[in-house]
DNA sequence: TTGCATCCTGACCGTATGGTCAGCTTTCAG
DNA sequence: CTGAAAGCTGACCATACGGTCAGGATGCAA
């Protein structure tokens, strides 16, 4: 392909190829469903043969749980943002913003990570049992503590989560049907910042955040 | 099956079996999806032969057109509440909640919904780009309306219609996600109030709504 | 009762898909 | 240079799926 250069090292041939096969797959995942998917279309979107790709991820579940770990560990990322902050002003923005711009920059892996949650999270309840029930217990906490220290209204912890996340990920995995809504162009980058600012204005009002 | 009555006429079995039909068919895709589920899967969900759902059903994609337009159909009436509204209070109020109700009581319509415009709505973009757009429209224009009138702040009545989706769908759509969080329970009727009630309160409040 | 339209279904078919494998080429340590 | 390990792939296979169909069962109007 892009290859008039030297040979690869062995290394960076299955580094390359991994990478390329989990992009793929991130695709037409998202697209098609697992259900939908084909390994013969995410082999010819990465530009290997299909039984190269058996090389790599022996079972198509295999390579789903990959992709979809993958989305997870992004998402939990955003959470430092939340960790930071010494308040829900600073807080609550900058998860806002770090989700929003996971929406943008990864719309598939949302829809992934939104299909698996769907369809009753067949390859990753142990991981919602154990890391996401961590995390949220921990931005509960951090929530509760703002509540008490009188710098928001006491609104539940829980709600206001799942507030922040369907909102976020909205745009990703709605998006589609906002850009339909928008005469079927895609978000500009003017409007991504007033949805931005838009979500997070309600959003801090709503909970009568105040300064830390 | 549960015919110990006497025979039934034509038109009743016309009507029960496409109920059945459709009702089993909205399960199906909505924990697999449309390329996940399997005829042979809604047939014995419905308790008929296969060979009978072509019958009534001549495709799978017809099948499947039919059940979106279903859940089309009861999202676009949860907008009636909306229109007789004077104001965002009453309006927006009686929208969370019919929205609510919807994600409580069809869950998987809504998650078929969900999954058809994550796919790209390759089946409902005509409805998308005539009916969506302009019950949208409609709304944003009513937003407006109460905007100039200084009943609420001066919002981006799209990103607010966003957001009202997205806050209310969430909780069919990751409802196993809920669900796991809840320590692995549906939520409690009380726990749907609260879910409502702190949404209610929280956008209202976001938005700066004045009683009418 | 009769005739017909509707309703029903077991058996079948072509195709597409996930997965396998034998054998090839390429890299690289010693 | 050489041999073995890693990487690669066309051809193949078993299965499962959507869909068909011939013919039987059933409701019903006349």
């Amino acid at each position: 392909m892009t290859e008039s250069t030297r040979p690869m090292r062995r290394q960076d041939i299955r580094r390359e190829n991994e990478k390329a096969i989990l992009l793929a797959a991130e695709k037409v995942f998202a697209e098609a469903g697992f259900g939908g998917a084909t390994m013969q279309l995410i082999a010819d979107l990465a530009g290997l043969p299909k039984a190269n790709l058996h090389y790599y991820f022996a079972t198509k579940e295999e390579l789903y749980r990959s992709v979809v770990q993958n989305i997870f560990e992004i998402w939990l990322q955003a959470a430092n943002c939340f960790d930071v902050a010494r308040g829900p002003i600073d807080g609550i923005s900058a998860y806002i913003d770090a989700k929003m711009e996971i929406s943008r920059r990864h719309p598939d892996g949302s829809k992934v990570w939104a299909s698996e949650v769907m369809h009753g999270a067949p390859v990753l309840q142990d991981y919602m049992e154990s890391t996401l029930r961590e995390w949220t217990d921990g931005r509960v906490a951090i929530i509760k503590r703002w509540i008490e220290e009188g710098k928001m209204d006491p609104v539940d912890p829980r709600h206001l989560l799942y507030m922040l996340w369907a909102t976020t990920q909205h745009y990703a995995d709605f998006g589609h049907q906002i850009e339909t809504l928008n005469g079927g162009k895609p978000l500009s980058d003017r409007q991504w910042r007033e949805a931005k600012e838009n979500i997070k204005r309600v959003i801090l009002t709503g909970i009568g955040a105040q300064p830390a």
